[in-house]
DNA sequence: TAGTGGTCTAGACCACAGC
DNA sequence: CTGTGGTCTAGACCACTAG
């Protein structure tokens, strides 16, 4: 009666106090704002030494399920629906998993000179860039027109790789290690260079993902990607429980 | 020369042995690919115990920084660029943010018949309902269109919840606990109806985001956000490191 | 002030994968 | 086989805070 699922239960100890707090909590035996019992108590519980109690309650803690404070105890915690998560696919792998052919098309491969970058509305001093402008086609038909800058002071190997046949994003993301990214998601209407290479009309809606990428201090790369509205779309699917890795 | 920062080291000592071996890693010092000391020569290194170490790498395995294999070691992670992070802000936050009046008017309010609902192509068998249509306002201009069912066999306290003078989203955050959800983003153009609310004209760009909520089997909400492309859009910053939390 | 979680130790055994 | 991380223990002291 209880393997319709794979018996998925973890073979450790601390997972499995984990899970056992965890299934409690999200069946609603234990509610948000409850107490939860103390270290000592679920040690007797579960017959361990209290180090694997705090080790499953501050792994569920740490995913933000619980809450816990010294005297005051363990409580369950409320959930934060607006920290939710995203997940922004790889454009390859989604137009793919759609059934179609993936292509890619440079349009442009520049140098540009140490200046100003406009991102939203301030200008950014930045170093040399190499600047790809590119196409990304499903089964022929334009999809996705993308602009990106890479910074050769931070990433000097990008000023001899070859972007002809492999989209600059997959090779930055095998290349270089990052810190840090800002994203920015907008609807915006189609002007006239975007509408003729997406194959649109003017003012045909588009989604606009904007990505810059440090390491530390220094920007790495910044991607605008202009995709068309009615062929595209981000979804994600996701738990509130599971960490970033 | 290295207080720059307000001296923001954790007291901890296994928080400290995690920064110490982050900021390497995050340097360059340490590079993707290259083999960490054992958790021994830590201890050795760091004058602690060896579940001390333990505590501080399994950490930064969890955020993805490093991969850790039994008898290979433990080597620095290449990461991951695709798996990004965004969060989703509130509304009500977003739009004061900005420096802007938040305003909310409900437009509909009523109960739905056990039956389909649709999202995106499928029809799903889901049971009562209440339905809330709302516009939501930055210095008295919509931005925002809001459709929102709430089913009453998972969420039976929604049935009694005023929504007149509050939007269902901060309330459902409130109350409800949940364990899954999937959204969906893209750009739209603006059918007649939602022009008119939003006071923009016909086919003007728009950004959506449907959000639908789970807690186990048992579908909680679903939102159909329309925002004005023109004013709203959705930005995120965030690095590798962090944990949900 | 008393009880709670937070941290740390010095050991131990085990499972796994490369040699 | 051997070395690695993964786990677990039985204890200890500390820091914080609610009562």
């Amino acid at each position: 009666m209880h393997d319709h699922a794979p018996d998925t239960r973890p073979a450790t100890l601390h997972a499995r106090i984990r899970a056992d707090v965890e299934a409690r909590i999200l069946s609603g035996e234990w509610k948000p704002g409850d107490r939860l019992p103390t270290e000592t108590e679920l040690m007797a519980r579960y017959g361990c030494s209290r180090m694997t109690v705090n080790k499953a309650m501050a792994s569920l803690a740490a995913t933000g399920l619980i809450s816990r404070n010294r005297r005051a105890g363990t409580v369950v915690s409320r959930p934060r629906m607006h920290a939710a998560v995203l997940t922004i696919p790889d454009i390859r792998a989604n137009i793919e998993a759609r059934g179609a052919r993936y292509g890619y098309r440079p349009l442009l491969d520049e140098m540009r000179p140490p200046c100003c970058v406009h991102l939203g509305a301030e200008g950014h001093h930045l170093g040399q860039s190499r600047f790809i402008r590119s196409v990304h086609l499903a089964d022929g038909s334009p999809v996705l027109i993308e602009d990106r800058h890479i910074f050769l002071d931070a990433v000097s190997d990008a000023a001899a790789a070859d972007f002809h046949n492999q989209p600059p994003g997959p090779w930055l993301v095998a290349h270089v290690p990052w810190t840090e990214a800002e994203h920015r998601i907008a609807a915006i209407a189609a002007d006239a260079l975007t509408a003729r290479t997406l194959e649109v009309g003017v003012g045909a809606p588009c989604l606009l993902v904007e990505r810059r990428t440090w390491r530390g201090d220094e920007t790495l790369t910044i991607a605008r990607q202009v995709f068309r509205g009615d062929a595209f779309d981000l979804t994600a699917r996701f738990g509130p429980k599971q960490g970033l890795s």
